[in-house]
DNA sequence: GCAGAAATGAAAATGATTTTCATTTCCGGG
DNA sequence: CCCGGAAATGAAAATCATTTTCATTTCTGC
């Protein structure tokens, strides 16, 4: 855990939600952290491999990151209101990789989301 | 409707997944087509606005379309030539139904594909 | 203090997507 | 047919988030 990983955390405490990693730059320069935009990509890079943040697209591709010291998962998206729950997927993962081994496909990655109604919608 | 958006509506039909715009264009060179990238790009975008297609994004950020109003199934992509099988989900389904109760989601649906290098490439 | 490792960030590269712009194709009125 | 404007097309340039490169700086253990 380095400086700048340290310091990606603190804005995404201050935060609460999520960033894109531009805005995170962006706001720790503002709170006049000195950091490169370089090294907060690398930062939530590595955080996203550590599983402390999560990381989702926006509708226009961007990237945008949120701690969560949750492993893989995916979400239960509200398609009123937009909110997210996170779900457990272990019988996801072995289907996707069931899938896959079957038809003898290589470097696996899967995409999955479920959407609905939520109780308060 | 132009020849453009013809010529990509019909890829994706014979797709009859998803693929990324740069895919689709691959595909259309390949089976003899003349069309630019831009156009392939410009087509999607006005299937999407005349919500022809859908759009989702690959975890890398990628957008990747389909025709829609297809049948419900799912795909295993091939992330180079573009190649799909379809797979099967009753597992998939399990799983999705199972978590939005769990959560008091209404009106389900869920989208899932699985990427990976196919045998042959 | 010192060498080697890790971290850092500026600048260049990358890659998908969009924009620009000049050219070509369409199409309806004359 | 023939013309002129409108729509379509695509090559090249621009954009923009993200990644890579690489030289410099900071750490760390000895
Ligand atoms: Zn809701
Ligand atoms: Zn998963
Ligand atoms: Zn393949
Ligand atoms: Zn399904």
């Amino acid at each position: 855990m380095n400086k700048s990983e340290l310091k990606v955390i603190s804005v995404l405490e201050r935060v609460g939600g999520f960033a894109s990693a531009q805005q995170l730059h962006q706001l720790l320069l503002r709170s006049g952290e000195s950091i490169g935009l370089t090294s907060v990509y690398r930062a939530l890079q590595s955080l996203l491999d550590d599983k402390i943040v999560d990381q989702l697209r926006k509708e226009d591709g961007e990237a945008i990151y949120r701690l969560c010291g949750e492993a893989h998962h995916h979400h239960l998206v509200c398609k009123s209101c937009g909110s997210t729950v996170e779900i457990e997927g272990s019988a996801l993962e072995k289907w996707a990789k069931a899938m896959a081994e079957e038809h003898g496909y290589r470097e696996v990655g899967h995409l999955a989301e479920v959407f609905g109604i939520c109780p308060s919608c």
